[in-house]
DNA sequence: GGCATTATGCCAGTCACTGGCAGATTATCC
DNA sequence: GGATAATCTGCCAGTGACTGGCATAATGCC
């Protein structure tokens, strides 16, 4: 297995834990990569760890589906995301906030994130099994950041469907302000990636209101 | 296999048509059963098939899955709704005829779909793959409805992202309707479930503004 | 009744995924 | 620095969902 270059600053862990992390990594990056090049379905996983050197059973041991894998860079923004939520205390409305959640989970992750995301979102939208696992892990976030908003709100879910809503609209501004950002960037990767990404996720965010009032007589005022 | 009575007049139809019909439902209605009395991941495809005497390659012509078989009450539904969409022409704001055409499809679906309809959601509530399938199926609703309402409005969805925004917010609302009508119709069947049912959805349709303004200062102010 | 069409069943195969156990590797303690 | 405990990995054999190809059977049509 090639060594790559540790990605942070983790050199002070223990041998068997920077190891590990490197095999996430490794497995990822490879897996990425030859799904983009022959597809996620032409790769089998014996040709992944195969190329990896890892047995079948050990990489059931990182990721726990081939769609995981694929995705791991998804992963890492959900996991961000539900993170900046987490620690969320909120007072006034609370969409701004899960905005500016966002934009803060992005800017914490690591410098090569965005463009590992932005090949894995296109490998997502020419994968169909790609893009149920999303539709998936979506909803398992959604899952979490109303029960996070239900103990900081302390408001039951079952009582208040706004809790419910405001969460959709939160994660569905994600995602079509990512798929706004997957167009303009087009096929070249800056370096200030990540904050076009942030802006096109707030601008979907702004248009909720305009959304929400649409007919065709507002159609003149876009956005 | 067991006859069962047809569920409308499609008597007139060439017998083989009805045949096919017929197996399809006894698909259905027996995976459903044998699902929630012994679990989606412990009843095989092979359970299935043998209970229904029908082979394994049959059983693949009627349903592309094991997932699809066991929601195909939901798959019902999600075809009439689409279908209502398509026939909608709009003037005046887009969110309550979305609302209304949501009213129409439940209306127009078979006497005891609901029934069947509240038995697979409860399935698909204590089984991770069925949720996942639900969470892909609704996606795939949502990129039929986004491209109807492009027809209709002659407005493209990457141009105005209030229309992939607004079709959220529509599915959102019924998939959180429908978990609140879970919740209040219990165990029970009633003959007007189906009422019960849209009224729940329209609830949390009109609870839409209220979501995007949610914050600690509205939420005495509930629904 | 005969022929074309279409549905079904069988077979053999691929591939994702899993439990269990043996062997290797790393951490820890003296 | 060497023994021991904890953990990681690989191998094996298996299950179960899903598929292509071909022979057979049922149906529709005349």
């Amino acid at each position: 297995m090639t060594v790559e270059p540790l990605r942070n600053e983790e050199s002070a862990l223990p041998l068997r834990e920077r190891k590990k992390l490197r095999t996430r990594r490794v497995l990822a990056d490879t897996a990425l990569r030859m799904f983009l090049e022959r597809g996620f379905d032409e790769t089998t996983l014996d040709d992944l760890v195969n190329t990896v050197e890892v047995s079948v059973r050990t990489f059931f041991r990182y990721y726990s589906s081939k769609e995981e894998v694929a995705m791991a860079a998804e992963g890492e923004l959900w996991e961000a995301y539900a993170a900046e939520v987490a620690r969320l205390r909120i007072s006034g409305p609370v969409l701004p906030r899960l905005r500016d959640c966002y934009a803060n989970a992005v800017r914490g992750l690591s410098e090569d994130w965005a463009e590992r995301y932005l090949a894995t979102r296109k490998l997502a939208a020419r994968t169909p099994a790609l893009r149920v696992h999303h539709a998936g892990t979506t909803q398992d976030l959604h899952a979490r950041l109303v029960e996070t908003l239900e103990d900081e709100l302390g408001v039951d879910s079952r009582e208040d469907v706004r809790l419910r809503l405001i969460g959709e609209m939160a994660l569905a501004s994600v995602r079509y302000g990512t798929k706004n950002w997957m167009r303009t960037r087009g096929h070249r990767g800056d370096a200030d990636d990540t904050e076009t990404l942030i802006t096109e996720v707030g601008r979907a965010f702004d248009a909720l209101p305009g959304a929400l009032a649409l007919s065709p007589d507002t159609l003149a005022q876009s956005g």
